[in-house]
DNA sequence: TGCCAAGCGGAACACTGCTCCGTATATTCG
DNA sequence: CGAATATACGGAGCAGTGTTCCGCTTGGCA
């Protein structure tokens, strides 16, 4: 799958593609992920077909404008892995990258709830390549001893992700990372 | 302030209103709380012009509907902490009581990150009813050695919402009680 | 009974997401 | 090179939101 004749496409749908990416891109910061269809379009200088042709639904444009981005946060996984003191090291660190990533794109991490889509696509981008790597790192981490065993990989990543929606819209005198800190010091409790 | 001569309401108002709380109870039950305003307002046989009067924005609906639950759950904090074992049981306990209430209205901890209202208004009175109640069981807790000192009531009630919020659109096969537990535990990690 | 302010209803507006189809054009073939 | 055709484009149009506004109704009172 996914080899080059097959999908001969038009010059200008590519070109369109591309611009509709980057517009997207552009747009993100400004107004969120939930930015107006048309606003996104008419950035890009296409109409309302094209937007809708290329990406059926919002999910797969933010999806699009984010993947490589959360391609590089697993990635990091395995190198946080190798290259910090201890196994809860690296999922501290890890974890601080997702976190990072996910309160600097305005309305990323809410958009997976809100939209019945963003279930399927975007959320299903996150479980299909971030999961796999918290999952490593959590068994590396309960191997050493540093966490208790019985924490499923969904649940915390879910949990992180939903505290950083919610962060979004607090006011500045309240710190995600204080509660997802919670978290991993809960996943650290022994009893 | 809140005499009961000042506001001397007619009564085709202080009917509607009424009716109003009903509908929007019933409403909210079936639709959620995010449910159209038309919906309500058929629901409840009156106008548009008549919901915007009494209740300038949803928030201010949902708190009306809900205000008296949201009273029994912090009524319940000191009872709790006078009945329970232990200060940290009393503390799971009414976590447990408000992630009920949280879970069982769909749509309702989320409402409180989509409206802008939502965050003057239905925070609002999480804050002002909450926050104290949970403020003080912290504090037994603290006092009694069970949990580490240094956790704002603020972060750990947020996060709470937050986890509660996402889960609504989660699959069958996340509880957010564990995530939830897993917060309350990173409470009693020591270091 | 008659007055009038409080209250009501719903049309109207602005803004969304999304679809649909006539038109334009990139590509290919003779 | 020119015509044929599938591919892609644009934006008008539909449906469904929240919110406002103003002419009409009605409860309460003298």
């Amino acid at each position: 799958m996914g080899a080059k004749e097959s999908t001969a496409k038009r010059s200008d749908a590519r070109r369109n593609e591309k611009a509709l990416l980057d517009a997207a891109a552009a747009v993100f910061v400004t107004d969120g992920v939930d930015a107006p269809v048309r606003r996104i379009a008419a950035e890009a200088g296409v109409g309302m077909g094209t937007i809708y042709r290329h990406f059926p639904t919002r999910a797969d444009l933010v999806v699009a404008v984010y993947r490589h981005q959360v391609d590089a946060c697993a990635e990091a996984g395995p190198a946080l892995l190798a290259s910090a003191e201890s196994p809860f090291a690296a999922l501290r660190d890890w974890v601080d990258l997702f976190v990072n990533f996910l309160v600097t794109k305005h309305g990323l991490a809410a958009a997976s709830r809100n939209d019945p889509d963003g279930f399927t696509a975007l959320h299903g981008l996150f479980l299909e390549r971030l999961l796999p790597v918290l999952a490593e790192i959590l068994d590396a981490a309960r191997e050493a001893g540093e966490i208790r065993a019985g924490i499923p990989p969904l649940h915390l990543l879910r949990a992180i992700g939903d505290i950083c929606a919610g962060a979004e819209t607090a006011g500045p005198d309240y710190d995600a990372r204080f509660a997802i800190g919670l978290l991993l010091d809960g996943c650290r409790y022994l009893g």
